[in-house]
DNA sequence: TAATCTGGCCAC
DNA sequence: AAACGTGGCCAGATTA
């Protein structure tokens, strides 16, 4: 069963509507805000379906009157995988261009975020949403997949919950240790900004070993000329480039380098705008990566520097279990390939290490390298060299990303094991590749074809790994979630405080910690049979028990 | 002056 | 050692 969840047109509550497996409405009731609690709690335990326009619209109200519901469906998510899947046949089920959902969600993307979603959506005006079910269930009913269809909606949406749930509980994040790393790397927090003492002294050693009084290190160009006018022959400022130098400057400029970033991306300023009451809480954004990774709004939180880890530290009496799949990527396209030598090769064991031990490249970091390579299309170095031994000891692995990657060089799309499809490429791609195939077509026109066929072709190669594990790891915590409500409720269960493409963080009291990591781990392994059945690959994990992230 | 671009560095 | 995928974010430089 579905029950559609909107905001009611007549009272200040919710309307719920009931609707059957084909998305067929079957009576409707409201409810206030103050018996939403109980009457949702009441249906999530029969097992419904909760059906969002957009998760992030009414969700956060829920969660922050007690409520978290197991399953759902969110429209606007399900929408944007189904249009586009390569599984569902085209032009049939949603119209080409924006309808009033659209209208509704691109408002939502706005300025205004939410409000601009509840303004175009509320009281009358609001799209319906039952017929819009009924269409992708449709949709979903057509596919030449339904099943993992019907499992990648259901992880995505599930995500979506997720996201409201992490973002309101916050991840915990220590003030006073945050602000005395600071202190102790930078000096006392200027009181009127401008550098605080020790960028400004290692700003004058930069100066005086440069020559250049006026120099003002933030600036690349400036500091490119002085630099070339102290005879170190640079293309850039970039850290990579210094590091090969010998001069006095080099020293500090690398150490301003580094503190300077620390100042400007996780200073007493990010500080004051993200860390409160001991929480960060930066906004997620379900598939803000084409690929269907997560991306974020502010705050930073997909690049937390090592740097600042040790800010991150579990309440009094809690810990965290951290776990992060090993060689996600990899295992994944093993499994989509069903190449059982390179699944073997990583069974139980880390799969790096496992190609070395079955003879294919002599150590760990080649191993790395090549796998890198072959994953990112590689063209060139270490990297480019090593990949063939990769493609004689594992064709079938190596060969699902290279003819990823013609498909995209020929302008296809290139779909996930559960159904995610790239976009088609641009108009502006499509005229250059045609160019370039013209009897007409100069030197210059080939060229351009070519790169601008290979720079596709990568992206294609990459979308179907990076997408897929994206799936993989979206079930995994799904598969906790669930694992992890009997473990307690109330202000005292574990939760998840923190996601990051191949890696969790779960906030939990410590006497809980261990139940916890166990249910990661069979979380993990759960995902690795929802996606890939009897297949013998195996998804291991790093998982760490500590009070301090960075400890980890 | 505000919007947009660029180079650099962080994460996976 | 640095060219090979997905991103976010900042300061300075450039453009409208």
């Amino acid at each position: 069963m579905h029950v559609v969840i909107e905001p009611s047109p007549t009272i200040s509550g919710l309307r719920l509507v009931d609707a059957d497996e084909t998305g067929q409405a079957a009576g409707e009731v409201d409810v206030s805000w103050d018996e939403a609690p109980t009457v949702l709690a009441q249906r999530d335990q029969e097992g419904v379906r909760w059906v969002f326009g957009h998760t992030a619209e009414l969700y956060p109200q829920l969660v922050e009157r007690g409520v978290r519901l197991s399953r759902s469906h969110d429209l606007a998510l399900c929408r944007t995988i189904l249009r586009r899947s390569t599984t569902v046949p085209s032009g049939e089920v949603f119209p080409e261009t924006g309808d009033e959902w659209d209208a509704a969600w691109e408002a939502a993307r706005g300025d205004d975020g939410l409000t601009g979603f509840a303004e175009l959506t509320g009281g009358s005006e609001r799209p319906d949403a039952v017929a819009e079910l009924q269409r992708q269930l449709a949709a979903v009913a057509a596919s030449t997949r339904p099943a993992r269809l019907r499992s990648l909606l259901a992880a995505e949406s599930c995500g979506a919950l997720i996201a409201v749930e992490i973002r309101y509980d916050g991840l915990p994040w220590r003030r006073n240790v945050h602000e005395r790393l600071l202190t102790e790397a930078l000096g006392p927090r200027p009181v009127f900004g401008g550098r605080p003492a020790v960028l400004e002294r290692l700003a004058d050693s930069i100066r005086t070993e440069l020559d250049a009084p006026g120099l003002n290190p933030d600036s690349h160009a400036d500091l490119l000329r002085a630099l070339r006018s102290a005879g170190i022959t640079v293309e850039s400022t970039s850290k990579w480039e210094l590091q090969r130098h010998e001069h006095p400057v080099i020293e500090p400029l690398l150490r301003y380098k580094s503190l300077s970033r620390l100042m400007t991306a996780n200073g007493w300023a990010w500080l004051d705008e993200w860390v409160h009451d001991d929480r960060f809480r930066p906004e997620y954004i379900v598939a803000g990566v084409v690929t269907g990774r997560w991306a974020t709004d502010g705050g930073g939180a997909l690049q937390l520097p090592a740097q600042i880890r040790p800010a991150v530290v579990a309440d009094e009496g809690w810990t965290f279990v951290i776990a992060d799949a090993a060689q996600l990527e990899p295992r994944i396209v093993a499994a989509m390939a069903g190449d059982t030598a390179m699944a073997a090769a990583g069974y139980g064991t880390d799969l790096y290490q496992g190609l070395v031990d079955a003879g294919t490249v002599d150590t760990r970091q080649h191993a790395k390298i090549a796998m890198l390579g072959a994953l990112y299309g590689a063209t060139t170095g270490e990297s480019a060299r090593l990949m063939p031994r990769l493609m004689r000891a594992y064709p079938r692995a190596t060969g699902l990303v290279e003819a990823a990657a013609r498909a995209g060089e020929r302008g296809e799309q290139v779909t996930t094991w559960l159904g995610r499809s790239s976009p088609e490429p641009s108009e502006g791609w499509r005229a250059v590749t045609r160019a370039g195939a013209q009897v007409t077509a100069t030197p210059a026109d080939e060229r351009a074809a070519r790169r601008a066929a290979r720079d596709w072709g990568r992206f294609t190669r990459n979308f179907v790994a990076q997408g897929t594990a994206a799936e993989w790891a979206l079930c995994w915590m799904a598969e906790l979630r669930h694992r992890l409500r009997p473990l307690g409720s109330g202000e005292q269960h574990p939760h998840l405080v923190y996601f990051l493409h191949d890696e969790l963080v779960i906030h939990t009291p410590e006497q809980s910690a261990s139940l916890v990591a166990e249910a990661v781990r069979d979380a993990a392994a759960a995902a690795g049979r929802g996606l890939f059945g009897d297949f013998p690959i195996d998804f291991p994990l790093d998982v760490a028990i500590e009070c301090c992230y960075a400890d980890a």
